[in-house]
DNA sequence: CGTATAAAAGATTTTAATGTCTTTTATATG
DNA sequence: CATATAAAAGACATTAAAATCTTTTATACG
């Protein structure tokens, strides 16, 4: 519901990020893949999208990984949604029909607008350092696969 | 966002059947294909999921087709998603994580919950008839793709 | 420079949702 | 019963998300 598995992945990719950027200057690929029990390649993937944005750095060759930037702490996690899945879906109609309209609201409109309307607010607000901050080991494992 | 195309091409050809029922008993599946412009045989299949569940009745044969029956009126919004999409969904980490667990809040848990406890709210409390009810004309202008 | 390391990029496969086309089954009516 | 009609069912195609595997590129360091 709401999210692709891309979305979660790339959230919680960034959390272990910040989680472990105390201890370490970067974070290889395979340590998050095998932490977050997530596809190594795939996760690639949307980690690559995640620097091409500037939501995080990263370095190739020895020593290198993915990093913390100046800014990963104060993104907000619709700017990952958009990275993700694209933001197309907060003026599509619920029901699929074409653009929400609320001239010509679908049946369901008045139900979901509000809904959506929370949803985007709560993601525009709540930043990767609202995540990041709370008790640390509970956080890693609360973004395990279990 | 939120619902599969499966869920809207329900909800509106049971809305169309509605809205049909007051000129002619029974409402072919070419002509609620056509009015809504979905595809025809796709949608066949999620009425014919739609019968199964009692909520409409369908009768093959000629002057055969979809009608409501006793019950179709007071059905709610989310029996329909049950059948369509299932209802794991409210169950489920909207991170993809595994199954929600309060006890173990993912780092967006906290926005997400009350979100999805008042979409399940609305789903639940919504029946046909309430989406019926209103300017007919404009509602099946409202349910067509245009 | 040469080598090892790690991300990036590319190619291919899998899976589920969606869509199309054909065949079968049920039924109203003459 | 014969025929036409319309849903149901089945087989197959397409698409996008997800996943896997291989090759390329960048970089640290001896
Ligand atoms: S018109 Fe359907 S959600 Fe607004
Ligand atoms: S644990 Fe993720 S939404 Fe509840």
């Amino acid at each position: 519901m709401f999210f692709t598995k891309s979305f979660g992945y790339a959230v919680r990719g960034i959390l272990y990020v910040g989680l472990m950027s105390n201890e370490k200057k970067r974070v290889q690929i395979d340590e998050i893949a095998e932490k977050l029990a997530v596809p190594k390649h795939f996760l690639g993937k949307i980690m690559n999208k995640i620097v091409k944005e500037h939501i995080l750095d990263s370095t190739k060759g020895p020593y290198g990984g993915f990093s913390l930037n100046k800014d990963t702490l104060s993104i907000p996690l619709i700017k990952v949604l958009e990275v993700t899945d694209g933001l197309e879906q907060f003026s599509m109609c619920a029901l699929g029909l074409r653009k929400c309209n609320p001239e010509h609201p679908c049946p369901v409109h008045h139900e979901m607008e509000p809904l959506r309307s929370n949803l985007k607010r709560a993601l525009t607000n709540a930043t990767i350092n609202d995540l990041v901050a709370g008790n640390k080991p509970e956080l890693i494992r609360n973004i395990s696969a279990f």
